[in-house]
DNA sequence: AATGAATGAGCCTTCATTCAT
DNA sequence: TATGAATGAAGGCTCATTCAT
């Protein structure tokens, strides 16, 4: 032991500051994921990166600022793919399939980061931002593309775009968790929603 | 306080259990809406119902138990009211509507209790139940709906109702509660979203 | 359940007061020995008993002086027992005999008793009686019994009468508790002792 | 307490971990052998060590093992105690005479230690090692002493050697607690043990 | 910057005892 | 006499955080 001790010490030595913080973010993620914000304790977090516990208090101001860090990071790491996925000016059937595509392929390599990620915001909050949710994020940014869409007048103009935005977001997070869940073909899901939400877009 | 344990008194020298768990039910119910699970002290529960601490364990074995309870039970009521709301034998779009006025009705009612009938599983299995998601449930039972719906062949045959069940169900629970957050008129709610559904699943 | 209960409710009613303190004697030292001190409650007391748990304190101020009433009574029947065994008059050798062979009886017959009954006072006493250790007051009756027998002149003169009972006692006990583990014949614990004893004390 | 803290002050704020087990072992050996094991809590044990309550747990995962490393370290020291007392290749009396005298007086610098030592192991058990009996080791070791004897044929042929080794550990230590109570000189203790073993073991 | 021993508020739970019925 | 719901002091233990090194 005193061996490995000293292998790794001349590794650490090397290391910087910044170093030492991502390899606690990494660490936080997967401890976050694995067990959640409650059993997950500063002392682990910084074990699973090889560092002491105070080191974790050089660079979080407390473990809520941690979880907070973390879940930041991964919402921007998910909209991040999926944006990039987006095809821009595309319609609106080839954005929902990648859309589709783009929340499957994430969550199949990043299993339990959509969880968190969408973490009621309520443990968060106590005083920091307001924290949308991020659900409800993504319910805007499909009242946009609806409205967008609309001005095409390829739209029923009878739809109050914030309401069929939240709908859609909300249609494909359910659809996806349960296609993820049982064995459905991850094809079949996306012909379904991209058929389900264009006829239900189209004007009458 | 002292005004409240007052009023209590003549109640509580009665000294009947069943009366002492209603009471118990009632704060586990008021404080994990409240406060959410890890901030609600059996303690606080007791002190809450007017009863000593003591007294919380000669009704639930533990914390975690009266927190299952309570998830529980919140399901049934909101279960048991929205199928109450349920128009029998009516058609497609009359039933969409009844759902999402039962939602709201009920989110207004009972403010809170829905985050917590939809609180992450996670919490709560641990050997326990397997513990559907409440929403997973309500994507069955919708999926239930259309094929129900499709043999009268008022649906296009190419959707799979598993799929479909499931998008309902985020649908109208997301933007049920993104209209209950805005001010959006809950007429407009249901105008939309029956609209939308019912469209999607109408044949081409 | 009602009905249990209602055949039960004839059959207790018909009960006075030293019926019920008969039932807490027994169901104390059963769960006493069973149990040990400290994990015996006196709701458990009173439950085996048959009564409710208010009960206990109708016949017992407390639950110490439920045990302490439960160990004299232990040690009353088993110095009993010993002595209705005692041969009077006979020689040293056939009392020991004897007195090993009641402690073999008792021991089999009441198994975990003589732990209890051989308690460490010092959970007891806190005010109480001094409380002699048991095995002492063994000693003090060997003390008596090698004193008669010294007139006779049987014995060494140069021994302290005092020290040798106090050492008889604490071979028997000892001898005879491990005989009592391992599968060794009880005639053969006897013999042995016997023999040691008596030679022991014979005059050279 | 003051005083007493700002002594230790010095010594505190050097964090060593060792040097706060030693502090605990030692508080923890004072307050089992004062007050026994249900008596004495975590807290009064860090207190005692002046430390805090949390720095209990850093040694040890729960009372319990703390208890049993004081049993097993008390017994050790005691048989350490008696075994470098013992003399090698000296005949039976002096072995008695050197046990007693040893027994004697660790007794007397030790006071209460042998009690601890001689813990009924109901008590630490629990799925930990089986737990012999101190007493019984030492009828053990007795035995082999007996029999190592026997070989040279100074003992009487007919006894088996494992009860009368536990018969003599029993009648050492019961002799050596009254003896050890009472105000009787210690020399009568040897003197009077002494005769009474090696005759006792003698061949008719 | 990094460490990890130390801390103590605070949590969940138990249980001997009381008392209105 | 008997009951059992109610009580709350007390206990064992955890863990986020600090700080001397």
């Amino acid at each position: 032991m005193t061996g490995q001790v000293l292998v790794m010490e001349s590794a650490r030595s090397s290391r910087r500051k910044p170093e030492s913080l991502a390899r606690l973010k990494a660490a936080a993620r997967k401890l976050f994921v694995e067990r959640g914000y409650d059993a997950t304790r500063p002392q682990d977090i910084a074990k699973e990166a090889g560092l002491g516990h105070g080191t974790f208090y050089l660079h979080y101001p407390d473990k809520r600022a941690c979880f907070l860090a973390f879940i930041a990071e991964a919402r921007r790491e998910l909209d991040d793919h999926i944006q990039s996925r987006r095809l821009q000016g595309a319609g609106l059937e080839q954005n929902i399939a990648a859309a589709l595509t783009a929340i499957g392929d994430y969550a199949e390599n990043h299993p339990g980061v959509m969880r968190a990620a969408f973490t009621d915001e309520r443990m968060i909050d106590a005083e920091g931002a307001p924290s949308r949710s991020l659900l409800a994020e993504w319910g805007e940014q499909w009242a946009d593309t609806v409205r967008g869409v609309a001005k095409t007048s390829a739209i029923s103009a009878s739809y109050d775009p914030d309401i069929v935005g939240q709908a859609i977001a909300g249609a494909l997070l359910q659809a996806g968790r349960e296609a993820h869940r049982s064995p459905l073909a991850r094809e079949a899901l996306v012909k379904n929603l991209t058929a389900f939400i264009s006829r239900a877009l189209k004007p009458a």
